[in-house]
DNA sequence: GTAGGGTTAG
């Protein structure tokens, strides 16, 4: 290594910062101990280079060479623990420098209390705080950022009664030191020149009243809280001070107080710049509010920020959140380049719009680009593997997970066991609840919801019990599900005790979807009018989604009369209603009336309503297989044929009746066998049979109910072969094994 | 000294 002349030394010791890399420093610190010997004051020069760097390693070793470490040696290491994360240490030092007899400075503190914010833990923050206000440093800008950016981590984490109870008394002392210093900042400043900050007024000028005037009139009736104590009584802010007191605001989501907090520091003569908008963007991503976050948008293009990673994918994310994922699309596509969050937030994006297909290609695509998944990726894109039915992916995506040790992440577990019970694995999905050690409302509400989808109620029921008793308080969604099992159980009383409990006891007001579960459950158990009726009860206009499934429940009581009347309620709201067609063409075929049947048919036709075909899937090696009914194009077609008649001979031999009451067409009763020997799901069936080995169970997806002579046609099935079937139709699972299911004929 | 992404919905 070249010397360094001793002039060129003695530049960089009168202007340490432009030694900018690690070889450089190891060459003037060799220096160093040449020309000045291994002296504290020279080593911790070197030190507070090496603690510049972000150099650890270096910065220990010389630390530790150290016998008495001066004041700035400790302010080096302090730093270099804290930004390495070491928050601990960092802390340990600390106390450590205290004992020694050193008193701390302005230069240390906010090492310290970010310490402390993430370690939460708050007795030391308080005790830095008193410290702080003690040795006069209050007034210290870095200081009081990092202060507040300790109460917020605090607040966020847990309230703030005893943080408060501790911050008021420090700074209502402080508050009167300033008061007879006669320095007194006005506590409310920025709410009185509100009105006049630049562009960011315009873009919240209507915001605060929309969304905030509640939540400001909820505040101003507070206390003010630790955070904004600290900032009132700063004699100095700058965009840091401002952005971290908006960012606390958002994260206790008082909403319309950062709002104004943004135009305010308009008035202070502060541009908001990209921290600014990175807060502010999620809260019109909850709001739904796709224009003030296009105003956003374009501020954030008017000022260079689109093309920030962060605000990049906060923009993408409130996109998405506001349903626009071409927009989501946009912005991620319009990146410079890409993080693990931007592939994240596009996935989810996808996701959570119901773009699965486009969800999973994201999630190659990242992987392609050699971004390793976090445990966020597998929390968004796991619910993917449960909306396709995708029992293959999924269980290659768990593999990973557990290899990475997520599974103890909540997100992941809870969206695990939603996933295993919607690929038909309910067992599965019991067990990862069961190992779970922490349930929160969504993992209850997933397994809540998988035993009803597989007509486990009583299981849901006493799950749904259990989860109150441990103390987590059911929400919307959760009644969604406890209802949903009591109507794939036909448990009447049940399902109106639930719904009274929601509307009463918890005040939670029904939706759609407690409605359709109670209607449902009504048709279901052939109380046809009483679901009519209350389906009138409901407060607003029924969408059609209500009805069909009454209309259902009409076909399979025979009430051509009612069906009659929902098929009008439909075609009220939906004239466009191909169900309805369908379903009464069904009706009247079921009733033998031909005629009225061949009318609906032939309006169908004029309207140009294509009737949705019956469908079955079938995954066999990796492999996806679709049937349509009567289909004869699978190339095994003849073997699939050849097994369903040997099946057919074998289960009328067990006592099989073939009911062609449930065949809807007006032909010869031997084509009604053969047509019913031909339903998707039995070509699904046979094809699983022939293409399995013996035992391996066979799982069928279909995309509308299974017909009543399918349902006992498969249970005869499954005894003859001694395989478990399993069937998930649009609404539920059937498990058929030993010639049972588990609906036990009801569905 | 400040920032972005996640699970449940017949």
């Amino acid at each position: 290594m070249a010397s360094l002349p001793s002039m060129v030394l003695k530049a960089v010791l009168n202007n340490p910062h432009t030694i900018t890399t690690k070889p450089r420093a190891k060459q003037l610190h060799a220096q160093i101990v040449k020309h000045k010997g291994l002296s504290s004051t020279s080593l911790s020069f070197i030190l507070s280079i090496y603690a510049d760097l972000n150099l650890l390693r270096e910065s220990l070793l010389v630390f530790n060479a150290l016998p008495s470490p001066p004041f700035v040696a400790w302010k080096s290491i302090i730093r270099c623990y804290t930004s390495h994360g070491l928050f601990a240490e960092s802390l340990a030092s600390f106390s450590r420098m205290r004992a020694f007899g050193k008193y701390p400075d302005h230069n240390v503190f906010p090492s310290v209390l970010k310490s402390c914010a993430f370690l939460m833990d708050s007795r030391l923050g308080e005790a830095v705080h008193g410290c702080v206000v003690r040795l006069g440093v209050d007034c210290d800008l870095y200081t009081g950022n990092a202060l507040m950016n300790m109460y917020a981590k605090f607040r966020s984490l847990g309230g703030n009664g005893g943080i408060r109870g501790f911050a008021d008394e420090v700074l209502d002392e402080m508050s009167q030191r300033v008061n007879r210093g006669n320095v007194m900042r006005q506590m409310d400043d920025h709410e009185s020149c509100l009105d006049s900050g630049p562009e960011m007024y315009q873009l919240n000028s209507s915001g605060q009243n929309e969304i905030g005037s509640l939540e400001i009139r909820r505040e101003a009736c507070c206390q003010r809280d630790s955070v904004r104590k600290v900032f009132d009584m700063m004699p100095k802010r700058d965009v840091v001070s401002w952005n971290t007191v908006i960012a606390g605001n958002v994260q206790s989501g008082m909403y319309g107080e950062a709002l104004a907090m943004v135009r305010a520091m308009g008035n202070a003569n502060l541009r908001p710049d990209s921290f600014t908008l990175s807060n502010v963007l999620p809260i019109f991503a909850e709001h739904v509010d796709v224009h003030k976050g296009k105003e956003i948008h374009g501020y954030a293009v008017r000022h260079g920020f689109d093309t920030n990673l962060f605000i990049g994918s906060s923009l993408l994310d409130m996109y998405a959140k506001c349903a626009r994922v071409a927009d989501s699309y946009r912005v991620f596509h319009m990146l410079p380049q890409r993080d693990g969050i931007s592939w994240n937030s596009i996935v989810a994006a996808c996701s959570q719009n119901g773009m699965f297909d486009e969800g999973l290609k994201f999630f190659r695509l990242m992987l392609k680009d050699d971004v390793k998944p976090g445990p966020i990726s597998f929390s968004s894109i796991i619910p993917a593997c449960s909306h396709l039915t995708s029992l293959h992916l999924g269980k290659q995506l768990h593999g990973y997970i557990m290899r990475a040790r997520f599974d103890d992440n909540v997100y992941i577990a809870s969206s695990l066991v939603d996933m295993y019970a919607k690929c038909g694995k309910i067992e599965k999905a019991k067990c990862i609840f069961s190992n779970m050690e922490l349930h929160d409302i969504v993992s209850w509400t997933a397994i809540v919801m998988g035993c009803a989808l597989h007509g486990h109620a009583l299981d849901a029921i006493s799950l749904f019990e259990k989860m109150q008793m441990e103390g987590v308080k059911p929400t919307y969604v959760s009644f969604i599900a406890v209802l949903t099992a009591c109507s794939h159980a036909g448990l009447v009383d049940e399902a109106w005790k639930y719904f009274n409990s929601m509307t009463q006891e918890f005040k939670i007001n029904p939706g759609l979807e407690h409605y359709a579960a109670i209607a449902d459950l009504l048709g279901r158990a052939g109380r046809l009018e009483e679901a009519y009726d209350f389906i009138c009860s409901m407060p607003s206009e029924q969408p059609s989604s209500l009805w069909s499934p009454l209309m259902t429940a009409c076909r399979v009581h025979k009430n051509v009369e009612l069906a009659e009347k929902v098929a009008e309620r439909i075609l009220r709201v939906d004239p466009e209603s191909i169900g309805a067609y369908v379903q009464m063409s069904n009706i009247y075929s079921a009733a033998q009336r031909w005629k009225e049947a061949a009318k609906w048919k032939v309006s169908m036709k004029q309207r140009g309503f294509k009737k949705k075909p019956a469908c079955s899937w079938i995954e066999v090696r990796n492999r996806v297989h679709a049937f349509l009914s009567g289909d004869t194009s699978h190339p095994y077609y003849s073997k699939i044929n050849e097994a369903l008649e040997v099946l057919l001979e074998q289960m009328e031999k067990d006592g099989y009746k073939p009911n062609t009451s449930e065949v809807l067409h007006d032909v010869e009763e031997e084509q009604k066998k053969q047509l019913l020997q031909h339903h998707s799901e039995r070509l699904a069936i046979a094809f699983g049979i022939i293409s399995t080995p013996p035992g391996t169970e066979i799982r069928i997806i279909k995309n509308i109910r299974v017909c009543t002579d399918c349902h006992e046609a498969i249970k005869f099935i499954s005894k003859i072969v001694g395989r478990e079937i399993i069937v998930r139709d649009n609404s539920r699972f059937h498990h058929f094994k030993d010639g049972k299911c588990s609906c036990g004929d009801y569905w």
